[in-house]
DNA sequence: AACGCGGGGAG
DNA sequence: CTCCCAGCGTT
């Protein structure tokens, strides 16, 4: 039968092909695989790799995770982005000893309540973690069964979503898969990151092309159908770089919203940002510009004026810009792993030491 | 259903 | 440059 030869194919090159990643483990560790799926959401497994080895070294439980404080915490995530991921894990830890005694629950009901388990990372950590027969639907597996089956829907479309976990549900039920979901599942996004990838893929390669109806119709290039994908918003922001002794004044931003309880020297944005910072900050009269430099989110294309003042006196209250708290900021522990300042936040303090 | 949320690697 | 990555929470 069609279904039996593609799960046995695919099941025997990922047993074969399968990368070497550090939270691929046996006995497979629920802590662990909650670890890796919260940091892989929307990240490449080449990132997080470094992350993790340093997460899980220094947090080996959600007991110990739980009795770290937020600000550790988002610190060890700097540079992952999404802040708002490394609060729902810790939120997620504190639920865990609070209610399941320190203990990952197998329950789905009791995973899904969890902070930062959406429907991917149920599936990924039901299936990885605890062995259970659970489908997931994530960028890979959207990439490859919409090819398999020749998906016309958007996988972003509420219909490419239905079509595509009805279809993983579906394949879950061949007896080889349902044998071995963890196998499955992960063989199914390994294909998508080594073989089935987005421009280019490797058909010749792939162990499972005689069951490809994209590939049988000369349709792969054009699937799964694109979104058109809204252009980055130009924003303009001027920052005050506040040094004395070499070190620069920093705030924290407020939890909510962008770079969440991130450190970075004030700032303001719009067209007016000078005006803006200004009337808090009005040494800012005395600084001197800096050349523009630019960063690029998903969604804003940052074009940022720093300004540079050698502060002499007290450092200001920054509370009236929205930040949270502050302390001054030398160079190297900005430029650190973990200095809980923003990417684009370690380039400016950055051009202070280049200068 | 639509939007906000980082940063980086590949082509 | 563009695209997109082991998505989720909020509105």
């Amino acid at each position: 039968m069609n279904d039996a030869a593609r799960a046995d194919a695919l099941l025997t090159w990922f047993a074969a092909a399968q990368r070497s990643l550090p939270w691929r483990q046996t006995p497979p560790d629920p802590y662990a695989t909650l670890v890796s799926e919260l940091m892989l959401q929307q990240t490449r497994v080449d990132t997080v790799v470094p992350y993790f080895h340093r997460w899980m070294a220094r947090w080996p439980d959600l007991a110990s995770l739980a009795a770290a404080t937020l600000d550790e915490v988002r610190a060890a995530w700097t540079g992952l982005g999404y802040y708002n991921r490394a609060r729902n894990l810790h939120r997620a830890a504190q639920a865990v000893v609070a209610r399941h005694g320190g203990q990952l629950p197998a329950d789905p009901a009791a995973l899904a309540a969890l902070p930062g388990v959406g429907p991917y990372t149920l599936g990924a950590v039901r299936s990885i973690g605890f062995g259970q027969p659970a489908a997931l639907v994530d960028g890979n597996v959207a990439r490859v069964l919409s090819r398999w089956f020749a998906l016309d829907a958007p996988p972003a479309s509420g219909a490419g979503r239905r079509a595509l976990w009805a279809r993983a549900e579906s394949l879950l039920q061949v007896p080889a898969a349902r044998a071995a979901p963890s196998e499955w599942n992960q063989g199914l996004m390994e294909l998508g990151a080594l073989v089935c990838t987005p421009k280019a893929p490797l058909c010749d390669r792939c162990p499972v092309a005689p069951w490809c109806l994209a590939l049988a119709q000369g349709r792969v290039a054009e699937l799964p159908t694109r979104t058109p994908k809204k252009r980055a918003t130009p924003v303009a922001a001027a920052y005050l770089l506040l040094v004395r002794d070499g070190a620069v004044w920093c705030g924290q931003r407020p939890e909510r919203g962008r770079w969440a309880g991130l450190w970075e020297p004030p700032a303001a944005e719009g067209p007016d940002a000078h005006a803006a910072l200004a009337r808090t900050l009005p040494m800012i009269h005395d600084a001197s510009a800096l050349p523009p430099l630019t960063h690029t989110l998903t969604h804003r294309r940052y074009t940022v004026t720093p300004y540079l003042l050698d502060l002499q006196r007290e450092p200001p209250d920054l509370s009236p810009l929205g930040y949270t708290a502050s302390r001054w900021v030398s160079p190297d522990e900005a430029a650190a792993a973990s200095s809980g300042l923003s990417r684009l936040a370690q380039k400016l303090v950055a051009t202070i030491s280049a200068r």
